[in-house]
DNA sequence: TCATTAGTTGACAAATCAGGTAGGGTATGC
DNA sequence: GCATACCCTACCTGATTTGTCAACTAATGA
């Protein structure tokens, strides 16, 4: 599996949070709760989200969080790279030590292409996609 | 990670075995030398590689395997199938059972069209590609 | 000022999974 | 009849992911 939920309740939460927000914080109670994820572990999430600067935090009785910067220049990828390790199609592909085998793996190539189109991919879509997307379909529903 | 060693060694021994085989049977162990994996767990792929029709079994002294078909028509994602479990790019895009958050969740449809890139990708790939690559590199070195 | 809300942080436990091992078997060719 | 090599199942182990707990700090409003 590509990416494992951190990644997934990352993006989630943050739609959630972008959606919910109008210019005031969002507190992670209300985003657990509709989004059904562990509040604990959502803190996790937040704390590293206020690191990459994606989110700022506001404290107190009715603070919460607040997106860093326009959902348009979010992009997906920001998001995954900030909660993950760097994104690899196979395990030899980690940039920090060198694939021992690299040289004579015969699907290197192959690996390596891949993972180019996977980032490509990701760093193509933004946050503010997605949460129209969102609110499309709460209209429908 | 997307991928397995699993699958890398699968890709990479079908490789080896297709430039080494020349008609002729080849012996799990020469395969587990030449590319440094386990005999043991190269045994283990290589009896799924063989339910899933990909190679035959040819037993007793200089038996081994061949492959099933031209490696013109297997293409890497039918090896990847044949010794993993279905790829998926996230947990909740398992097929066997619906994701429960599904119709909630704001980011369903990018995880879909990842997945359906990175299936496509790999299926574009054939073994005699990769087997032509190896053969060059050997050359050249 | 004091209760309340809410973010901060580290430690840790439970669950899952990848990767590899163990150890039998069975067919074949010489 | 024995060495070779495939056949097949079960299991172990360590790492990682996922989630929990608990104690803390900061800001706010009554």
């Amino acid at each position: 599996m590509l990416l494992t939920r951190k990644a997934q309740y990352a993006v989630q939460a943050l739609v959630d949070l972008s959606c919910h927000s109008q210019g005031k914080p969002v507190s992670l109670k209300d985003i657990a709760q509709r989004e059904g994820i562990p509040l604990p572990y959502l803190e996790q999430l937040f704390f590293r989200l206020k690191k990459g600067l994606l989110v700022t935090a506001v404290r107190g009785p009715g603070g919460g969080y607040l997106l860093a910067r326009p959902g348009s220049s979010i992009r997906i990828s920001d998001i995954i790279a900030t909660v993950e390790e760097p994104l690899r199609p196979v395990a030899c592909m980690d940039e920090r030590k060198e694939c021992e085998r690299n040289t004579r793996c015969s699907a290197h190539n192959v690996w390596h292409d891949l993972g180019a189109r996977i980032t490509s991919f990701l760093d193509g879509i933004t946050l503010d996609e997605l949460v129209r997307d969102a609110r499309q379909r709460l209209r429908s529903e």
